[in-house]
DNA sequence: AGCACGCCGACT
DNA sequence: GTCGGCGTGCTC
């Protein structure tokens, strides 16, 4: 017997099939999916890999497979994983790793199965304490002072499976146990089972009475749930409509049949709210999965659905591949949210995903939104996907009032506050009636531009193409690309002139400009500076609403999820930003963005919405203004279709990066007289060009652009033609991506 | 990716 | 002489 095998490694080389032979011993044991450890080329270690396919003979003269582990992928998973390694141009291994149990695939694991037997280790003394003990010098080992370290860089508060500690610091049990001894760490068999909910009280929520729209989805869907058949449905019901009402009654359906639900969401939207209200309903039956799990919740909840011990998977882009069986129905919430799509390694796009997989399992796929993707809703309007409207607000809450202003009247009349004079008199009515606000712009720092108005100098990174931003905390100039940072300057290091101005508005400034206009008001800001910490977006947003804070100021980060209940302003800074992006998604998110910030305002009574911009005639903001998402698709899907981008076709872009730029082009343009000769007139092929910003971290960065239907034979032209392996000695990547979410 | 092989220059 | 730089090629 002879096993196909790929070996576990992100070369692209390796990225083929290797045979080896079957033992007898394992004969009976191995199967497609099987996990196993082979010798691989002159290497003494073993290499773990996986079947995939199992057959009589090889041309090859082949070693034997050398042991199998316990982990195994179904064969279903085997297959999806060559799929997704073919379509988005990525090795098989890649995708496998996406599907195995969380913590498993790193290479020193051989010897995990029989660690794993439930012994947890504990810091045993205050973190502060072993701090100091390590300063003072009274820990003399190396790898003791890796282990303590290791507890405390990662707060490890409820302790770690001692295997994944072996795993993770690289040191062997029987020093723990010399630890231990000392006092410092504890070990402890099978002390608990770690879980997120343990300490939350949740209380039985009952089923709610659906309306007359609900009820015909409702119906619908499980019809199909009970017919075992297919179907993709698209509900498109405004907030607070009563979407996750019908998803809660249709996974009670599914429970019933004792089979299983995934449910997507955004990983922003994966809050304990949103968590609690499945958890109110199904108690513990849930397990989810996100991104601030540590490693050991992870493991946990990942075998917590292998052992079936959790019917219901709620989580992120990733939880497509949570190992339920039994699958019956997958739900995908906001469905037009950009998380959906991987932009990393393999850069796969969930929703294809689970349509593939609820189309092969024979259950119903229900995607929801109050503001469709552009595509989906495309599909549902031919007919392709069912289309359930919900239109009736289940609390009486009204839609907000919203105005547009225009900046460029500010402007001309001398007002040179990012706040418009409507904006600013909005606010002083809120402050009076002691109503909250929230201010939006998607800009974070102090200013976003300096230049030396004497020579036109602007300070840029010296690692990327992009203007510095000024933060005044620390008073320092950042990259907000890679991360780079220098000290201020007041003096042009050009030409010496200290007519260094600092032009642009970020969040910071803004805050300041609000609490110089309105003195002694409370102010609270969001953004990636202000939010770092495990659980800080939440401490931040609670605080915002317990402490009853005047003003929040925030970027993307505050347009999603959570009532406010006293929330009855809205104000957003400049709409602008994002419309007239290089890329075709720029206005489709435009538009998402404000009706979704705008729903922020008047939860429970009327609110208002102040959209300031430079370009009140564009129909991104009038159609957000009236909240019709209808008129803005009628608007887009016509730009769309003149255009030939997405749903008519696919935008696959082809990334070279490379230190070398002379080399980057090089290749570029030899991927190009390739693609040139062998693609069809129906396929758009662009020239290679720099992207936007043409140098990342050093890297310079160049692309092609191909319109066409990403059908299988566009797939092997591809292949074909940007194949890596062909230009490894030039040391430039290259990386194909379909429809990504953004072009830089 | 890792590792060996092999072909060159520069040192105890 | 031989140590070690890294370009090339292979892994069932």
């Amino acid at each position: 017997m002879i096993a196909e095998v790929i070996i576990n490694n992100n070369a692209r080389a390796l990225n083929r099939i290797f045979d080896y032979k079957v033992p007898k011993e394992l004969e009976t044991k191995i199967k497609i999916g099987s996990r196993v450890f082979v010798p691989f080329g002159n290497g003494k270690k073993l290499d773990d890999g996986f079947v995939i396919n199992l057959k009589d003979k090889s041309e090859f003269e082949c070693k034997e497979i050398a042991g199998i582990e316990k982990d195994s992928l179904s064969e279903f998973n085997v297959n999806l994983a060559k799929l997704m390694a073919r379509k988005y141009f990525c090795n098989i291994s890649e995708c496998i790793k996406l599907m195995l149990p969380p913590g498993t695939t790193s290479k020193e694991l051989s010897n995990r199965e029989k660690a794993k037997v439930g012994n947890f280790v504990f810091l045993n003394k205050d973190k502060d304490v072993v701090e100091a003990d390590i300063e003072a010098g009274l820990i003399k080992s190396d790898k003791h002072k890796t282990v303590l370290r290791y507890f405390i860089d990662n707060n490890i508060e409820e302790g770690i499976y001692i295997s994944d500690l072996e795993v993770f610091t690289g040191v062997s049990k029987a020093v723990f146990k010399t630890i231990a001894k000392n006092g410092y760490i504890a070990i402890k068999e099978n002390e608990m089972e770690r879980n997120p909910f343990l300490h939350k009280a949740y209380s039985r929520d009952k089923k709610k009475k659906l309306n007359e729209e609900q009820i015909v989805c409702f119906e619908c869907i499980k019809s199909q749930i009970d017919e075992g058949r297919h179907e993709t449905n698209l509900i498109y019901g405004i907030t607070g409509s009563g979407k996750t009402e019908i998803y809660l009654q249709l996974i009670e359906e599914v429970l019933n049949k004792g089979k299983t639900a995934i449910v997507l969401v955004p990983e922003i939207s994966l809050t304990p709210q949103m968590v609690d209200r499945f958890l109110s309903r199904f108690g513990e039956e849930i397990a989810v999965l996100h991104s601030k799990l540590s490693s050991g919740e992870r493991f946990d909840e990942w075998n917590k659905i292998k052992d079936g011990k959790a019917k219901i998977v709620i989580g992120a882009r990733s939880a497509i591949f949570a190992p339920v069986s039994n699958l019956g129905i997958i739900i995908i919430d906001e469905e037009h949210d950009a998380s959906y799509k991987s932009e990393n390694t393999p850069r796969y796009n969930a929703k294809d995903l689970a349509y593939y997989i609820a189309k092969q399992n024979n259950v119903p796929l229900v995607l929801g939104s109050a503001t469709p993707d552009i595509t989906s809703f495309y599909k549902a309007k031919n007919g392709d996907i069912k289309l359930f409207t919900l239109t009736k607000r289940a609390t009486n809450a009204k839609l907000p009032e919203v105005k547009i202003v225009d900046l460029r009247y500010e402007l001309s009349h001398g007002n040179k506050s990012m706040i418009s004079l409507e904006l600013q008199e909005a606010m002083k009515k809120n402050l009076k009636n002691k109503k909250q606000t929230i201010l939006f712009l998607n800009r974070r720092g102090y200013s976003t531009f300096i230049m030396c108005r004497e020579c036109g100098y602007v300070a840029k990174c010296k690692n990327c193409d992009i203007p510095l931003t000024y933060h005044r905390y620390g008073n320092t100039l950042k990259c907000h690309y890679c991360g780079y940072e220098q000290s201020a300057i007041s003096i042009c290091p050009n030409c010496g002139s200290n007519k260094v101005k600092y032009f642009g508005t970020g969040t910071q400034k803004l805050e300041d400009e609000v609490k110089e206009l309105f003195p002694g008001i409370t102010t609270i800001r969001m953004d990636i500076d202000t939010v770092g910490k495990k659980n800080s977006y939440e401490e931040i947003l609670n605080s915002f609403r317990d402490e009853k804070i005047d003003v929040l100021i925030g970027t993307q980060m505050v347009v999603k999820g959570h009532h406010f209940p006293d929330v009855t302003l809205v104000g957003v800074i400049a709409a602008d930003g994002n419309l007239y992006q290089d890329d075709y998604k720029a206005v489709e998110r435009g538009f998402q963005t404000l009706v979704q910030v705008s729903g922020r305002s008047g939860r429970t009574e009327h609110g208002d919405v102040i959209i300031q911009t430079y370009n009140p005639d564009h129909y991104a903001i009038i159609d957000s203004q009236k909240q019709d998402y209808d008129l803005f698709y009628n608007q887009e899907i016509n730009l769309r279709k003149m255009l030939n981008y997405p749903p008519f076709c696919d935008i696959i872009v082809i990334r070279f990066l490379g230190k070398n730029l002379s080399d980057v082009k090089k290749v570029a343009n030899s991927v190009y007289s390739k693609l040139e000769k062998i693609v069809s007139d129906k396929e758009l092929l662009y020239n290679p060009v720099p992207s936007p910003i043409e140098r990342i971290q050093n890297k310079y960065r160049w692309r092609i652009i191909i319109k066409a239907k990403l059908t299988n034979s566009l797939i092997d032209k591809i292949n074909f033609a940007a194949n890596v392996l062909d230009y490894k000695n030039k040391d430039v990547s290259i990386i194909v991506d379909s429809n990504p979410n953004n072009m830089v």
